[in-house]
Order: C-alpha cells, then structure tokens, then sequence
DNA sequence: CCGGGGTGAGATAACGTTATCCCGAAAGGT
DNA sequence: ACCTTTCGGGATAACGTTATCTCACCCCGG
C-alpha cells in the first residue's frame, strides 16, 4: 500500500513530496524534482527515448511510481497538434449498433480511441455533439448523418476536420461515406419471392424523408416497375407506428398481396407482431436478435457491419493522412440469408 | 475544392485572414489581431463576460466569424483545470442498454458531455479504456465494471478520480454504485409464479462469476429454501449458450418444473426460443423489446433504468463536488410486469 | 596534446487558453 | 481644479506537455 505515501493523504504536512499544491495531481515537473533530473529527461522517458542512460532511466521510473505519476494527455495533446482519439456520433449508442462496434474493432487495431455519443435523431443535438468533438479536436469523426441541413459542417471541413459519413450520406456537401447497397438488397428481396412464386408483393418502410428509406423505397417501385407490375397499395412509407404498419398491412393484404418487403428491423418486428396467424411470405431488410426467434425464422437483408465499420475507420484515416484526397463513397454489399419466412409460397 | 492558397471564404476578404501560418487552424492571437484587440479581450467576448463594451465586442465577433475561430477546449480544459466530460465505460456500446441512455440523459441535463467506450467484456480492455480515460483527465467515469481485480483503480482513485459503478459494485474497493434489488426481483417473480399456483419452479441463469448472475441465484435459491422446496435439478447457472440452456430445460421438465425463471434478457430468448410448444410459465429478468412480440408477452422483472443512470449521474456529480464524502452505494427498486407468459397455471 | 565527432542531458520556447495584475481614462465628490 | 473611485482593456504569467537548441563530456585518431 502506501510506502512513501504517509503525508500523502493525512493533510498538510510540508514534505519535499508534499511541496506540491494541495492536492494537485503530480506532474512531469514534480517528478523531475524528485528524481533529480531535468524535466526533459522525464519526457525523454515516458516517450521511450533510447537516448537516456540506465541509471537516469531507473530515477525517473522509481519516481514516477512513488508520486503515481500520470501524464497529463490534454497538455500532450495540445501540444503534439493531435489527439489519436476519433469521434462516433450515433444515433442511439444504447441500441444495437453492429457498425459502431466494427468501429471500435478497426480503430482499436490502428491504436485510435473511439468515443461516442448520441444524437437521439434530433439534428440540434448532432450539431451539439458534432461541434463540441471538433472544440475537443478529435482527429475524426464517424457520423450517422440526421436531417437535411448539415451547413454547419462546412467551416469545420473547411477548418481541417476528417469525417465520415456511415449509412447515410451527408447532403449537399461533399464527405466520404460508406453505404449499403440498398438497392441490390431491395431487387434481391423482390427477385427472391418472385422466384418463390409471388406475384403482389407489398413494401412497407420508413420514413422517406430519411435517406436510406427513400433509397428503398425507390429501388422496390422500380423493382416493381422492371417487372411490369402495378404499385397501387403496394408501397407504404412513413413514421413507425403500430397503427400505421397494421393499416397498411391490411391494405396490402385487401390488394391481393401474399408478400411483404419490410423497410427495416424495426418495421419487421411489427409485421410480424401484425400477422399473427394468416402467413404471407416476408422478407426483412437488416438482420437482427429476433430473426432467428420467430417461428419460421426471418429471411432478411443482412448489411455487412463488419465490412461498413471498417472501411469507414479507412476511409477517416487516409482523410487525416491527405486531407486533399478526392471524396469516396463506398457501396457495401448486401446478402440475402435465407431462413424460412421469405420461402413460403403464395396460399 | 480549395486548397490553403485560396481565401477559404469568398465573402471576406481581407488581406490579414491569410497571414496565419499555413493550414493551420486560427487561434485567439489570430482573431485579436484582426479585430485590433488584445489577446485578453477576445476570451473575454468568448466567455460572455460583461466588462466588455459592446463596440469591442463587435468587432471581435466579426472577426471570430471572418475566421471561423473554434476555441481549443484540449487548452481551455489544460488551462481551467476541469474538462466538463465524463467517461462511460461499458460491457458493449452496440448493445441494448438503456441505462447508458439515461446516463447520457442526465449528463446532458447537468451540461456534462458523455463520451462513451466498450470494455467488450475484457478486463485488459476495461482497464485500457478507463486508464486512458484518466491520462483525459475526465472529471468522472461512470463504470460497469468486469471481473474481480480492480486494483489499478486505487493510485487512479487516490490521485482524485471520481467513478462509479453500475449494476455491478466494484469488488474490493470502496467505490460509489448503484445496482438494482436482484434480490427483491427474484423474490417477486418466485412469488408470482407460486401464486399462480406453481410449486417446481426452475432458474437458469448466467455464469454465477458474474456479479449479478451469482446474486440472483443466490436469491432464488433462499427463496426456494423458504418456502421448504427442494432445489435438486432446479437452478442452472453457466455461460450462455444454447446447448447449455435447452439442456437445462429439460432436466427443469424431468424434474417436473412447471415454471421457470430466467437470469437475464439473453437467456429468455433462449428459453423462449427452446420451449416451442410445451407452455411453461416464465418470468424474465430484465424487460426487452422481445417481451412483447412473444405469445403470450413475456412477464418480466424490470430494472428502472432511468433512476440508475440518474442516480449514477448523481453519485458522480456529488462525488465530483466532495471527493471526500462517504461511499454510497444506492439499490434500485424493481418491478415485476405482468404480461402474460408468467400467469399460466401449471397443466 | 589537441581537435572532431558523437552523445547524454539541461535550458528554454512553444502549444492555445484563462487568471492575475496593472494602467489609463472617464466620472464623481469636495 | 484636484483627488479618488470605477471600469474597460492590455501585458504577462500560468496550465503540463514536447521540440529545438545548446552544451558539457568522452572517446579517438592525428
């Protein structure tokens, strides 16, 4: 326990050791002092400097264990320019988020601190989050764009902040971004139930003033559209409400439909909850716990978190290397995993 | 899109924006040059102080938009000796977990920002995201904290770390947390199921090294033993995995358990997912958006997340305030919510 | 015996803020 | 008219690091 630690804590005894201000954390300076050396050479050897002798080198350690020395990373930080930390701004951090922790994995790998926040989908509070990450000067930031208006971001761009858009692109403005194939899994959804026979076949999504619901959404009516079907009561888009997805379910069901594309994991969950005992075929877009929980199983349009986390952390790095290079946009790929709901044939 | 040599902004141009040393972002020196003003009268219209004349001040809000100024908060927090954030540390950001949302919640009520990382359950990596957090100077660290050697908090602690544990107390030291009433949980599902005329009532659960897990077996077990029963084949503790839990399952049937509680969100899923057909009563222990997609609803105990996280908010912030007041450890009542699955009466 | 590389270590100046002092001028009292 | 008070605003010193420069020293060959 505490072995030169008697005045430590008990007051205000003036040791050489206690000479600090009350209760100040120890710093390089105080180390230095107590190892007798310079406060240079006290840098030199918490950075690994091979250029300090053995005995010096012991001092400094030896006293940097008596006074539970820790260095001070905001002084580091602002004095090296750059903080090895990078910035997740999400949507929820308590929800599930498969591509938030592909990010922390790629970033863990290139020895870069993640730490994230919550937006909660309001666009004030992204902004909120968003700036004070740039005051803090991260190196990066990996956002989950909200809304339409991102003006906000072009002096901090224009100042030198690295970002990445994930899932969504950022509108209006030019950032990298790593995206779904979207319209790859909407067409191997549809391609997938037509292959198992269904001809109406209804999509029920989100909102389309989001973009990747709008993406959707658009990919299923032209999915519908190349194979020379009709659209009416077909398409159902808007806020998730219970009410909502059950009313447009009925309406699918009364247009004769036997298949259901769902817009996300979400919107699946009530399908599912809505069409408790006539089957019709499903196809879910995002995988999810559930899938597997329900009785038959969920076939859905899985994202590839892993690959999206990923590239995304690759994407911000050569950003901060070359803060010139051309803006990219990633597409990932989707797969189909085929599990059961998506195979039953029309009644 | 432009480089240094140009003017950043079309609109302003005057000939001094440029001068600052190459890319490099301004800084208040830059912003008291162009507005003619001291160094000191520019943090001052920053920080809304007052002794400022409104001429002055114009012209230094001019300039600070002429230059898309941004304070460095690594020099603000260096120089005020406090950094307003507080860290989360957390078994999985990707995962459900509504605590750490009241957490946010909180924090951002008191004007404290949130910076979140995932500990994935590694105790290495537990400590390397809390000592990092540290060398950050955070003015608090709210934990879930893993596995039994916590003994790197101590000089952490001792040198004026303010941290607090959740739902699982910090063993061995001397540490702020809040937890909820496992046992008061326990207690109350056991007597919900036995007023619904149950008599073998089985538990499965997590691996008993678990905090958690290993209170609420406890408290099963001294529930069963008050109400004179027999616990043989009853209680099954261990790692979640499938296997483990239908087995389990089985030996609970054999031994003509007609009611089984289980030990967390995760291993309801499984116990759901593994009794298809014979209906058996089950309470959970956590609630989980699956509690009501099932058939029946899941009748589970809830934990009151919103009071955790205000409360562990609370303990950081006095405990931020008076580093040297007592320790307090707070226990969160639960509430046990009938939906269905937990009323059935044995066959 | 002396000059020329290395080489280990110290003094000092940044990094971008805020706090402490201090001063000049305007205002008010006698 | 002069002295005192107030008050806006500027110089300058921290905060805790790292980088640059300098220097003292030692080991050799000439």
């Amino acid at each position: 326990m505490a072995k030169n630690g008697d005045h430590e804590n008990d007051g205000h005894m003036h040791g050489e050791v206690n000479k600090r201000r009350k209760n100040r954390r120890p710093t390089m300076v105080d180390v230095a002092r107590e190892a007798g050396v310079a406060l240079r050479t006290v840098s030199r050897v918490v950075n690994d400097d091979a250029t300090v002798g053995s005995e010096l080198a012991k001092r400094v350690h030896d006293a940097i264990a008596a006074l539970d020395y820790r260095p001070d990373e905001r002084a580091r930080h602002l004095r090296l320019g750059v903080t090895g930390t990078l910035g997740a701004a999400v949507r929820q951090l308590s929800h599930v988020n498969p591509v938030l922790r592909a990010v922390e994995r790629a970033a863990r790998a290139a020895d870069l601190m993640v730490l994230a926040a919550s937006t909660e989908d309001d666009e004030r509070l992204e902004r909120r989050v968003v700036e004070s990450m740039c005051r803090r000067r991260f190196d990066g930031i990996v956002l989950e764009p909200i809304g339409a208006d991102h003006g906000y971001l072009l002096p901090e761009l224009a100042a030198g902040l690295s970002l990445v858009a994930v899932d969504r692109p950022v509108l209006g403005l030019e950032v990298d971004c790593v995206i779904s194939d979207n319209m790859a899994g909407i067409q191997a959804a549809y391609g997938h139930l037509t292959a198992h026979g269904h001809r109406r076949i209804a999509y029920i999504g989100d909102d389309e003033r989001i973009f990747t619901a709008q993406e959707r959404a658009s990919a299923f009516r032209a999915s519908v559209a190349g194979a020379g079907g009709g659209l009416d009561g077909m398409v159902h888009t808007g806020p998730i409400e219970p009410g909502r997805i059950a009313r447009a379910l009925t309406t699918a069901r009364a247009g004769g439909a036997t298949a259901v594309i769902t817009g996300n994991a979400t919107i699946s969950v009530e399908v599912v909850r809505g069409s408790d005992d006539r089957r019709m075929a499903i196809v879910g877009f995002d995988d999810s716990e559930l899938a597997t929980l329900l009785r038959p199983d969920l076939t859905v349009v899985a994202q590839d978190d892993q690959a999206i986390g990923a590239t995304a952390i690759d994407l911000l790095r050569s950003r901060i290397a070359d803060h010139g290079r051309p803006v990219t946009r990633v597409t990932v790929p989707v797969e189909l995993l085929a599990r059961g709901s998506g195979e039953q044939p029309p009644p």
